[in-house]
DNA sequence: CGGCTTTGACCGGCGC
DNA sequence: GCGCCGGTCAAAGCCG
């Protein structure tokens, strides 16, 4: 979940929308995006909280099999660290008996982001915040991965979605990354 | 002109 | 079998 008034939320990857359905029980509508780089079939859906208009909630489907294709301030760099931290955790966590073929994994990736001492626009971020909780659903996205391998024996570089260039405050007059619309 | 969004159609799963 | 629902496709349009 992300606190934020903006819908494009920049999470240092290129998406590709490719649909959208209005969702039940809220007036908001459900967003699909696909990772545009090819061989990577990672999934994410977007959608706004009935309640809290200011709440997105965006939901990882896969792992990317590739860096960051953009380096929006040059201060993603640090990302492979925080998701090679996040990435030992999600092995961790996949190697349990209690995960199902899918696993959900809830972190606060910005606080390991902080921990680097090194960071300089993410330092922005405010780690205490409890809304920098994510869901990520680890399935099979694209057909070169196996069924449902462990994941550590993946490659996954990929978790640096966990990092959202957002703020999760709540500041009525807080404008991220440009005032879009 | 290329890449991306938009948007209605289409499709498969599931419950009745 | 039928209709609903969530997810995807793909053509057309938009925009830098």
């Amino acid at each position: 979940m992300t606190k934020t008034d903006n819908d494009h939320l920049d999470d240092g990857f290129r998406w590709r929308k490719y649909g959208q359905k209005a969702v039940k029980n809220s007036p908001y509508p459900r967003s699909y995006y696909r990772c545009t780089s090819v061989g990577c079939g990672v999934k994410k859906r977007v959608e706004r909280s009935s309640e809290d208009p200011t709440i997105v909630v965006t939901t990882y489907e896969g792992q990317h099999i590739h860096p960051s294709p953009v380096t929006p301030r040059g201060s993603f760099g640090i990302m492979a660290a925080a998701s090679a931290a996040v990435d030992d955790r999600l092995a961790h966590y996949s190697a349990s008996p209690f995960v199902p073929q899918y696993l959900q994994l809830y972190s606060s990736p910005t606080a390991s982001v902080n921990n680097t001492g090194s960071t300089n626009a993410i330092a922005s971020f405010n780690p205490t915040d409890s809304f920098s909780s994510f869901v990520h659903q680890g399935r099979r996205v694209s057909p070169f991965s196996s069924p449902s391998p462990p994941a550590s024996l993946l490659p996954d570089h990929g978790l640096l979605q966990d990092i959202v260039p957002s703020q999760m405050r709540n500041e009525p007059n807080e404008r991220v990354i440009k005032d879009y619309d």
